[in-house]
RNA sequence: GCCGAAGUGGCGGAAUCGGUAGACGCGCCGGAUUCAAAAUCCGGUUCUGGCAACAGAGUGAGAGUUCAAGUCUCUCCUUCGGCACCA
């Protein structure tokens, strides 16, 4: 072993022996135990950044951690290669976007192979090819023939310029389309849908089982599912029908509450509203600037709440009262009945709105604990209440009027109980162009037909001009025309494509057969469900929420047997960094630390920057994610060249919870430099023969003792660390405390080299998930002749962690006083007759009697005097 | 607006089940080595007072529970993530 540790030659030679062994191909096999660890797959968009390295290199520590515990470990790799930003650079370069996709998908397999972390590559793939999607084009007809996949009319963003429809993330803060800057409007279309509504109770109930998930994202995911129990029933009109329209049917989960209904308000598109807007200007015109609002759940709820009276009236099902029907922006036709019954006394919402125009407010539930002003502000609670102002309920508490008036609204009103959720049936249609074509084609009535699974894939042509912003596929009748499946009449494809999120819902099953000639094989249930994911939050609820319900699907059509796709979950955090900047005129321009010289002031903090170019002052802005936009990103590839993978993916680790976000810091990643530097320097000048010696526990001095305690200490932090934990950065501190203690051992002797051996030894081992190149590298500098991804973890000697005293802490009325160190055998009685001997605790006692004496065992000793 | 997090030294963070606040790393200060610097090594480093022993204060703000609160409860502030067509 050389002295010197030069990470570029020994990462690509390490690399070399793993590629030669294919060392991380797995297949099934019943005599080990399975672990199948996934981390999210990437877009790939070109670059390698450092969320991806941070997100890879916990998979792959978990990864190598198991199968040095035995573990048939299965960690692959792939690209989630449909989406937006092939559409954006093939505008900006003019470039095809699947070109361009496959140009990005071999530059960033390079980079992550820098990294070195154990893929099985051979089962790599991108979702944008026909192989793979064709079986969800196949997946999807039968979705289709089970009635689980339908039709119908949805809300999109429309650009009246641009005349296409706009993602959310197209539309500003101010409502305009990104590139045109138009005003978008709300505009309805036919899409496709699939029921993942029919599923709410089974996602909701087993929410309750994950176990290894985070308890923030089950909340969240039940918080999103929204299961409610309410009423939905009619509000008629007062004065008859109106055009076909001869009540208001509204869901509500306060049917207690409706006597306190003073007005309604229905969505722009209502037919009431429409109706109105034909004879009154001031309703028209706030139909027509209602659909002036983007379509995000954030952008309507911020909204300032508005609406106009439609000079209609319905009748209070239970009070009898005409009440006011209102046209309202914050109500959706596509959501529920596209009308709600307002109860401003018991609904805040309802109450702004009440107040801001004059509607009077009734109230008809009552406090028994507290007084109540209606007036002043909503009243909501529904424990410790009576309904009151409600005829034959008042004097009814919240559970009993629900039921009351549930029955009463039955009777009266074609009132029926229901169960609501929050949670919207998935809509998988697109109107782009990069993604996986939807297998339908409509006859001349425009009947939708199933493509037949013979005549899958419905390929995307990939050889496109892409220049502007409307799918090219919208308008190529090479495409578009078609016959009808199983006639000779001409019919017409379907161009929308499927949401991206279609492919990331089942290709954690496709990693476990990619070329299976179906859907899955057998093969899916050997690995399936996958044992740990990881990914970033953002997908808490989204991504994840759709790949459960995928997963109920698959195992419905018979295609694998487990309920659930991932049994552990991991949501890692941000990676960011400092923002530099100018801002001149109005928009603020971002540079890179790269271009700047920076000052600190005397605490080490950064106090200016200035531009390397003209040594004029930038702004040092807030720390925020590694973004182009903010231009604060840092190139793994480049501090991959400067400190070598080991470096980049140990500091990755070291500074953070996994779960917080991670700072990136320049002199961080320098000290986890140094200390691989110093491990290697250590190893490479312990004595060649000092693996030969052997020692008896018992025979050992003191400090070999310690040091010995030391390493086994560490084993059990640092397992437990990865294993229960994921607490990384202490696990890696711990380590760097074990290499302190074992480099400062300055013991000679037999015993004291095989301890001091068998603390490195350990300490490779350990660290060897993290930096899996140097550790390989130092283990043969330790004299061992095998391959180090072979080992076993290391195991804790229980008799090396026992010690003979411990350190106790004195208190005097809960304030440190000092600390006594006494047997480990010590009872209760000896701690504190011990801890009244001291002299620091005596003088705290002088004057004072004592009360109380709280002994902690192996802590602390409470002594409660006045 | 709604849902979910986070807030601790100069900085990133640690404190795992209510029991020593500040592990480990960075930075900074001092020293060794060097013609000098880099690199490396050794020591110190929450703040205030003190030569020290020690004393007082201290975990976003404010209350509360407890012998004991960074940790539990309530109210509030700030920042971040998600909100269904970014992935």
């Amino acid at each position: 072993m050389q002295e010197e540790y030069d990470a570029t030659s020994v990462e690509s030679h390490v690399q070399d022996v793993w590629n030669a062994n294919n060392a991380f191909q797995v297949t099934e096999d019943e005599s080990r135990p399975k672990y199948y660890c996934l981390c999210m797959f990437p877009y790939p968009s070109g670059s390698l950044h450092m969320g991806h390295v941070r997100n890879y290199t916990i998979g792959d520590v978990l990864s190598r951690y198991k199968r040095m515990q035995g573990f048939n470990v299965l960690q692959p790799m792939g690209w989630d290669a449909f989406g937006l930003p092939a559409e954006n650079a093939a505008i900006k370069n003019n470039t095809a976007p699947a070109k361009w996709t496959y140009q990005n998908i071999d530059e960033m397999r390079e980079q992550l192979q820098r990294m070195g972390i154990a893929y099985d590559w051979s089962r790599e793939f991108a979702t944008c090819t026909p192989e793979y999607y064709r079986w969800e084009q196949w997946f999807f007809t039968k979705l289709v023939e089970k009635g689980l996949a339908y039709k119908k009319m949805a809300t999109v963003n429309w650009d009246p310029v641009e005349q296409t429809v706009l993602a959310n993330e197209q539309v500003d803060a101010e409502g305009r389309g990104w590139r045109s800057g138009a005003l978008v409007e709300r505009r309805e279309i036919s899409q496709w849908f699939l029921k993942i509504t029919q599923y709410a109770d089974e996602l909701l109930a087993e929410t309750e089982k994950l176990e290894g998930w985070p308890d923030a994202v089950r909340t969240m995911q039940r918080n999103w599912i929204g299961r409610s129990e309410g009423v939905e029933f009619d509000f008629a009109l007062a004065n008859g029908p109106i055009g076909d329209v001869s009540a208001i049917r509204v869901y509500t989960t306060r049917p207690d509450t409706v006597a306190g209904v003073t007005y309604m308000a229905v969505a722009a598109e209502h037919p009431l509203a429409t109706f109105a807007a034909a004879s009154n200007a001031d309703v028209k015109a706030f139909v027509e600037d209602c659909k002036q609002t983007g379509t995000s759940e954030a952008a309507m709820e911020k909204l300032e709440k508005k609406g106009v009276p439609l000079g209609i009236e319905a009748i209070n099902p239970i009070s009898g009262e005409a009440v006011p029907v209102y046209v309202a922006n914050f109500v959706l036709m596509t959501y529920g009945t596209g009308a709600v019954m307002s109860v401003p006394g018991h609904d805040q919402r309802d109450f702004e709105f009440a107040k801001k125009f004059g509607l009077p407010i009734k109230q008809v539930v009552q406090s028994t604990v507290e007084p109540v002003d209606v007036t002043e502000q909503a009243f909501t609670e529904k424990t410790n209440t009576v309904a009151i102002n409600s005829g034959q309920f008042d004097g009814l508490d919240f559970e009993a009027c629900f039921q009351a008036a549930a029955d009463f609204l039955a009777e009266s009103a074609n009132g029926d109980k229901k169960v609501n959720y929050r949670l919207r049936d998935w809509g998988v249609s697109r109107q782009r162009y990069w993604g996986c074509p939807i297998p339908i084609i409509y006859d001349k009535d425009g009947n939708a037909h199933t493509v037949p699974e013979s005549d899958l894939p419905v390929v995307l042509p990939e050889d496109v001009a892409f220049s502007g912003v409307k799918s090219p596929i919208k308008d190529d009748p090479d495409f578009i025309n078609t016959t009808v499946p199983g006639t000779d009449e001409p019919g017409i494809r379907e161009t929308d494509t499927f949401d991206t999120f279609f492919e990331s819902s089942w290709y954690y099953a496709r990693y476990a057969c990619p070329d299976a000639d179906q859907m899955l094989d057998s093969r899916a249930n050997y690995w399936l469900p996958v044992d740990q994911y990881i990914g970033g939050v953002e997908h808490a609820v989204l991504h994840l929420l759709y790949a459960r319900f995928f997963h109920k699907l698959m195992r419905d059509v018979g295609l694998i047997d487990s309920d659930e796709p991932f049994t552990r979950l991991l949501t890692q955090g941000m990676v960011i960094a400092e923002t530099f900047y100018r801002d001149d005129e109005g928009k603020p321009e971002y540079f890179n630390a790269r271009e700047l010289n920076l000052e600190y002031d005397n605490k080490g903090r950064i106090s200016g920057a200035t531009l390397k170019t003209d040594g004029k002052p930038v702004t040092v802005g807030r720390i925020e994610k590694m973004s182009k936009s903010k231009n604060n990103g840092v190139d793994p590839l480049e501090m991959i060249d400067r400190y070598g993978a080991d470096t980049v993916r140990l500091f990755s680790m070291s500074d953070s919870p996994p779960h917080q976000s991670l700072e990136w810091k320049d002199g961080g990643v320098e000290g986890m430099n140094r200390f691989l530097r110093r491990v290697w320097r250590e190893v490479s000048r312990l004595p060649d023969d000092a693996g030969q010696h052997a020692y008896e526990p018992d025979e050992l001095n003191e400090a070999e003792r310690a040091l010995r305690r030391k390493t086994h200490e560490t084993i059990a932090k640092v397992t437990d660390d990865i294993e229960r934990r994921y607490t990384f950065n202490t696990a890696i501190a711990s380590m760097m405390e074990l290499f302190n203690e074992a480099s400062r051992f300055d013991e000679r002797g037999p015993s004291a080299f095989a301890v001091q051996h068998e603390a490195f030894s350990v300490l490779v081992r350990l660290l060897s998930p993290f930096t899996p190149h140097i550790t390989h590298q130092m283990w043969a500098g330790l004299g061992y002749e095998s391959a180090l991804i072979d080992e076993a973890w290391p195991e804790v000697d229980e008799e090396a962690l026992v010690k003979n005293s411990l350190t106790m802490v004195l208190q005097v009325n809960g304030k440190r006083r000092g600390e006594m160190i006494v047997a480990a055998t010590a009872s209760k009685e000896d701690c504190e007759k011990a801890a009244m001997e001291d002299d620091n605790v005596a003088k705290n006692l002088e004057g004072k009697t004592v009360r109380k004496v709280i002994v902690v065992p192996g802590k602390l000793v409470n002594i409660v005097a006045n």
